[in-house]
DNA sequence: AATAATTTTTAACATAATTTTAATTTTTTA
DNA sequence: TAAAAAATTAAAATTATGTTAAAAATTATT
């Protein structure tokens, strides 16, 4: 789950922009000042953080120079607010410290979508999408074998090999008829070859997935 | 890509500018002065004119009101270089005319992160970001590619080849389909055609949109 | 129609990836 | 615990594709 703390001194402002966060699928936090701001920070650990520029007392220039002095928040994202006249020499120096900024008044649909491509960009959301699945897809398609999000791309005979076995999870192939299969019925290869071509597969899609059936053959077995 | 034209008439700034420029990923060109500066705005047509108002003969703000009254360059940015002991009645003066000013002498990390911020704000840079990243666009119409902003123009049996396994992106094509449909069921051609074609696309469109998979054929990966 | 320009194909060789073998070790089972 | 089966490893053999230049076939131009 990606983390985002408002810090902002305007509470429409924060409860604004934390409902359309939530809705998006984030985890958020606000904080009503930096000072505020900073121990949020420590407890909640944000994955990106939106800075009102002016605040009373410590302001966001204040807080993000904090932010990038210590080397704990290296890769905490830094997204500005700036009211759209702010004296811009104010927003030239923040550029050292910023990943981006978002000119006042924010709408929140821009807002959010771009805190999306901050993150995509940043190669945030990914984890996101890794939502776990165990199984293998055999995608004759593209060629390829699919574990969760990962592709794991195989030479021939490996995946075919490897789509044989998966076609009937559970069930056993017979070395002679993963031959005839794979190699075809004419072609004569030697004994170890279909092991070695086991032991590849095992090392690309995981040592769990081929169980081998001694005096038989072998198995795929769906996690 | 943004375009940028420095005018300036001192030779340091200008290569200054246009190294922290070029670096920062923008396409540069630069004019000795006003005149010289009018006429490359013509050719070059930048998104960004920096301009320094204090020039030998056509100064920059004569530039400036030759650009504003001209309707054809309405939407080029312009960023003056101002002494910081220039007179303000000027400088306020220019305000209908120029989107920001940078005070000399300029530091370049300043003026790239407020150039930056200049064309995230008229919206350039996510523009560019957009398409800079896209894929190919096979336009059958015209009969070309288009990556970009740049037109590619294919030979027949390129165009078909690449039309075909772009078709379906990440799909892979077996050798004996894309000799069936780009040669035809009929035609018997040598066993290198393909790959000589594959290379000629792999030159003109970039080494990494198609994907060799070995032992069955190729995929076309969009970027 | 002749010539020039472009596109397509071939052919020869290079390179890289895949597949197989062979030698050795480990595991299983009777 | 001995025999058989399978695992493992690296190296050899094989095969598919890459690459290049040039020849052949098209297509356009004069």
């Amino acid at each position: 789950m990606v983390k985002i703390l408002v810090i902002d001194d305007e509470e429409d402002i924060r409860e604004l922009l934390k409902y359309n966060l939530l809705k998006e699928g984030y985890e958020v936090e606000t904080a009503e000042n930096g000072q505020v701001g900073i121990q949020r920070l420590k407890l909640f650990n944000p994955d990106l953080i939106i800075l009102d520029v002016m605040m009373p007392g410590m302001d966001g220039i204040e807080v993000c120079e904090f932010i990038r002095n210590s080397s704990e928040y290296e890769k905490t994202l830094i997204c500005f607010l700036t009211a759209r006249n702010e004296d811009y020499s104010q927003i030239a120096g923040l550029d050292s410290g910023a990943d981006d900024y978002v000119a006042k008044p924010v709408k929140p649909k821009v807002l959010v979508s771009r805190i999306n491509a901050l993150l995509r960009r940043k190669g945030m959301l990914l984890e996101e999408e890794k939502k776990e699945k165990k199984g293998l897809i055999i995608n004759r398609d593209k060629y390829l074998i699919e574990k969760g999000t990962v592709e794991i791309h195989l030479p021939r005979k490996e995946f075919e090999l490897l789509a044989l076995l998966a076609s009937r999870p559970d069930n056993v192939f017979e070395r002679e008829v993963i031959l005839e299969k794979v190699w075809g019925s004419d072609i004569v290869v030697g004994d170890r070859t279909i092991d070695v071509h086991i032991r590849k597969l095992r090392e690309k899609i995981g040592e769990n997935y081929i169980k081998t059936v001694k005096g038989i053959g072998y198995k795929f077995i769906d996690q």
